[in-house]
DNA sequence: GTCATTTGTTGGACTCAGTCAAGTAAATTG
DNA sequence: CAATTTACTTGACTGAGTCCAACAAATGAC
């Protein structure tokens, strides 16, 4: 970074902290009416979240002073919200947990924080809390220190919205990435609309990989008749390419498609689309048909890829 | 936001929250070693990015108590940071600000603060403090968005995936509000894509209510033949709610039928939607036909009204 | 086996941040 | 003009969190 621009980005942050430190403030405002401060569910919170920390684990990850959680502890002993047992490894230390009392009370904190953020998040328009929490995940990731913990994704069935998604973010980046037109989502819109609209439970699939709340992948099983599956609108979001999550994806039309009874499976792709092709090649396709088009505007090869079932 | 979805998304930003504040933590243990605390920094910043402020303004900007402000202002007023004037056009108040001395201080709490964030940038790689910053952008833009001061709504010509947007954004809402299925957003997906696959620009048009970089809004004219024009797909997030969106669209779309030599103006719709079907009145629509449907699971009163230009 | 280090616990003094109540003086409202 | 509200000030107080020192017990390094 040079220095001016230094300038500029750390002033940004500052001003983001500012922003931030209020928010937080007002989130806090949470547990004023509980017998709790914000500390000690903190603290239950870490102790209910992993199970079995060492207080001196608990030290490190909240910076608290030792001698200050180590009355913490003793209360919440008191009050019967934790036990502690002895570490058989180390015996100076010792292994904190929640009793069932404690669970419970860290199930309310975890209840009333929830209901504050999801108070703000009422009033945002639709996709803008799918946004703020990319960019805080942005921010964890590369902030944070250790780069390993990324969320992990999840592929689940598609809901309210999800084919809009997919529309939307496909036609988003084959228009930034390859310039194609205005052709493609209407195709994109067509396809993905005659499958819902003739969506058949045992011969139709529509799959979303999803981050922490946000759709950052999908892919789409639909009947093309004569026993003949059609893969459909594979897609991986920039933010998550790399986890192997195309694999996935086509892994699971695969298995779909064998349950389903058809007896092979058919997609038609566009060669300059690398990544997906070394997945269908890996995954055991092979390419029947090629054509040069220009269905959306720069020239394009088009192929069809099979796999027999 | 569906309930399911919501708690992934909620809990995500539970999770940066307890992320974030460590992080500021870490951060505000800058003003330790000077014998001034994180708030009389707080203050003191306030008094010298503005000059002249009220105490009343800053309590209320930084949430801090009569009180508890009137003491920091009297401690720095005894140590020359700040001077007091009465406010000439208000014998109770007093205008703040700082004195030279005030000034150097308040950079040097600039420096420092500066100085701890620089820590942190370093050990990034090229780029990411940019995305950082990016991220922090967003999340303010969208959390701290103060709606009634909220940036103006445009209006726009579509854009890629602006579509799929409009798939996405209607069928959330009408599956949230009404308990719709599938077959509509099948059906919205449908008509968007024909829409794009047939668009001729002198008689086809679509229009996105954009504020902030955000959709909130859609609206759609498509020809109809027999010099009919259909309005589809209007739409206003509820983010932008009371502002006059809709019926701005409406009239745009009025607008364009009339140039673009339509005869009449015709749309469909379902009576549940009071606050449409309002706009639509009060823009001279008459309603020619009504009938019973159960297209999209609950039983609705389908309505074709016309305008004729 | 010794010595330094780590993991806790406890006591006491202290500061910071904030609350509450009461009061003064000016401004605004009816 | 009286009553209410607003803008501060002051005193008395509290509870959260920090700092320091001392101690016990176990562990690790050499």
């Amino acid at each position: 970074m040079s220095p001016a621009a230094e300038f500029a980005t750390i002033d940004a942050v500052r001003d983001f902290n500012r922003f931030y430190t209020n928010f937080l403030g007002v989130l806090n405002k949470a547990y004023l009416d509980s017998p709790y401060t914000l500390t000690d569910a903190r603290v239950l919170f870490e102790v209910g979240f992993r199970g079995g920390v060492a207080a001196s684990a608990l030290t490190r990850e909240l910076h608290l002073d030792p001698a200050y959680l180590s009355r913490i502890v003793k209360r919440f002993r008191e009050d019967g919200l934790i036990e502690t047992t002895p570490d058989p490894t180390d015996a100076r230390s010792q292994v904190i947990k929640v009793t069932e009392k404690g669970q419970v009370q860290f199930e309310e904190f975890v209840r009333r924080s929830r209901a504050q953020i999801a108070g703000y998040f009422e009033k945002l328009a639709i996709g803008e809390p799918e946004r703020v929490v990319a960019a805080m995940q942005t921010i964890k990731d590369t902030l944070g220190m250790d780069r390993t913990t990324a969320s992990p994704a999840i592929i689940r069935n598609h809901r309210a919205g999800d084919i809009g998604w997919i529309v939307q973010s496909q036609a988003r980046f084959y228009t930034e990435e390859f310039g194609w037109d205005d052709r493609f989502e209407g195709l994109a819109a067509e396809v993905a609309g005659k499958f819902l609209s003739n969506f058949n439970p045992q011969k139709d699939r529509c799959w979303i990989a999803e981050r922490s709340g946000v759709n950052v992948g999908s892919a789409i099983i639909a009947d093309g008749g004569d026993g003949v599956a059609k893969l459909r609108l594979l897609y991986v979001d920039k933010a998550a390419r790399g986890l192997g999550l195309g694999k996935l994806l086509v892994d699971e039309c695969i298995r779909f498609s064998r349950d389903a009874g058809y007896s092979s499976l058919s997609l038609w792709t566009n060669d300059i689309l690398d990544t997906a092709r070394a997945i269908y090649v890996k995954a055991g396709f092979r390419l029947t048909a090629e054509e040069k088009h220009r269905m959306f505007g720069p020239e394009l090869n088009g192929q069809t890829w099979v796999l027999d079932l």
